[in-house]
DNA sequence: ATTCAGGTGCGAG
DNA sequence: CTCGCACCTGAA
C-alpha cells in the first residue's frame, strides 16, 4: 500500500488531503498511540524525529513542523489517510450494533506505527491504566530519548533501553514490566529479533513470532499486528472490548477472552480491527463519561 | 483501607 | 491446555 497521495507545501506548512469521514482527533485519541497531546483543535506529537502539530480543517490535515523533510507521504501513511474508511464503515454498518455506534465513532483510522515504539508501549500497557501508561512513556522518552530539533524527545531507541540501569527504569514507573522492556530491547539490539519480519508474514505466522517475546501475550500481540503491521484482521481483546462484546452480542453472558476473539474474527473478518476500535472507543467513552470518542482523552 | 487499571507468566490440575 | 493467582504502582 505504498501510496503517494497528492500534497502541497505552502509557507504555512504542509497540507495532507483527508477524505471523509476521516477524523484526526478520534484516530489519535482512541488508545492506539500514547504520545499525542490533543489541544482542542489539533494534536501535538513526534513523527520522524520532529516535533510536529496536526490540525484537521475541512478535508485536509495541516502539518506544522515538518517543512522540507520529505516525509509527508510517510506521515499520511502513519495517519492512515490512505485507508478507505467510507467503504469500511459502510461494510461494518451491516452489523446492527456497529450501525448504532458508528455515528459517534466514525472516522477512526488504524495508525501504522513504528514496530519498536508500538511493542514497548503495549508491553507497558499491560495491567496498567492510561494515565500511568502515558506517564511512563513520557518519562522514558525524557530520560532515554534523543533530543529533537524543535524541542521534545524522541521515543527511546532499543539500544538506549537495553543498557539502562534498573534504577533508572524504575524511576519511570515501569514496575514489574521493566525486565520485559529491557529484554525485548536487548533482543532487538542484538539482532536476534527482526521487527521488520512480521510485515512479510501472515497474521498467524507473525502472531506466533511475536508471542515468543517476553511480556507479549495474545492481547499485546494483536495490538502490534493491528497498530504497527497493518494486519486489520487482528482483534485485540482487552477488558473494555470483552465487556462490550459480552454485553452487546451475548446479552451480558460471560465469555472467555478466546471466545470473544474467535467470535469477532469470524463476524468481522478482515475488518475486525476496525470493529474493535469502534467498540472500544464507544464503550470506553460510555464508561468514563465525557469527553467521549470525539474529543481528546487527557 | 481496598479496589481497579487496555495482561502476562507461572504452576497446578 | 485450561484455570487461578501474583504482580509494580498510583489514583479513586
Amino acid at each position: 500500500m505504498g501510496t503517494t497521495l497528492p500534497m502541497s507545501v505552502t509557507p504555512a506548512g504542509t497540507v495532507l488531503p483527508a477524505r471523509r469521514p476521516y477524523h484526526l482527533l478520534r484516530t489519535l485519541s482512541c488508545g492506539q498511540a500514547f504520545r499525542w497531546r490533543a489541544d482542542g483543535t489539533g494534536a501535538a506529537g513526534v513523527f520522524a524525529g520532529r516535533s510536529i502539530r496536526l490540525e484537521q480543517r475541512r478535508g485536509a490535515i495541516a502539518v506544522e513542523g515538518l517543512e522540507g523533510d520529505g516525509v509527508s507521504g510517510a506521515l499520511a501513511r502513519y495517519l492512515g489517510l490512505d485507508q478507505p474508511l467510507r467503504s469500511i464503515e459502510r461494510e461494518l454498518g451491516h452489523d446492527p450494533v456497529l450501525a448504532r455506534i458508528l455515528p459517534l465513532t466514525s472516522g477512526i483510522a488504524i495508525l501504522r506505527q513504528d514496530p519498536w515504539e508500538c511493542l514497548a508501549s503495549f508491553i507497558i500497557s499491560a495491567f496498567n491504566n492510561i494515565p500511568k501508561i502515558e506517564l511512563t512513556i513520557a518519562r522514558l522518552s525524557e530520560r532515554f530519548g534523543d533530543a529533537l530539533p524543535g524541542g521534545g524527545r524522541a521515543f527511546p531507541q532499543p539500544a538506549a533501553l537495553a543498557d539502562a540501569p534498573a534504577r533508572a527504569l524504575r524511576a519511570c514507573v515501569l514496575g514489574y514490566r521493566a525486565p520485559y522492556i529491557r529484554s525485548v530491547a536487548r533482543l532487538v539490539t542484538s539482532g536476534s529479533v527482526d521487527l521488520q519480519a512480521p510485515f512479510a508474514l501472515t497474521y498467524d505466522e507473525a502472531k506466533r513470532m511475536l508471542l515468543e517475546l517476553p511480556g507479549v501475550g495474545e492481547k499485546v500481540a494483536d495490538c502490534l499486528l493491528l497498530f504497527a503491521y497493518g494486519k486489520a484482521e487482528a482483534f485485540p481483546v482487552d477488558v473494555w472490548v470483552k465487556r462490550a462484546v459480552e454485553r452487546w452480542y451475548f446479552r451480558g453472558d460471560a465469555k472467555t477472552e478466546r471466545e470473544v476473539r474467535t467470535f469477532a474474527r469470524r463476524r468481522f473478518g478482515s475488518l475486525a480491527g476496525y470493529a474493535q476500535q469502534h467498540l472500544f472507543s464507544y464503550h470506553r467513552s460510555q464508561r468514563t463519561g465525557s469527553p467521549g470518542p470525539r474529543a481528546s482523552v487527557r
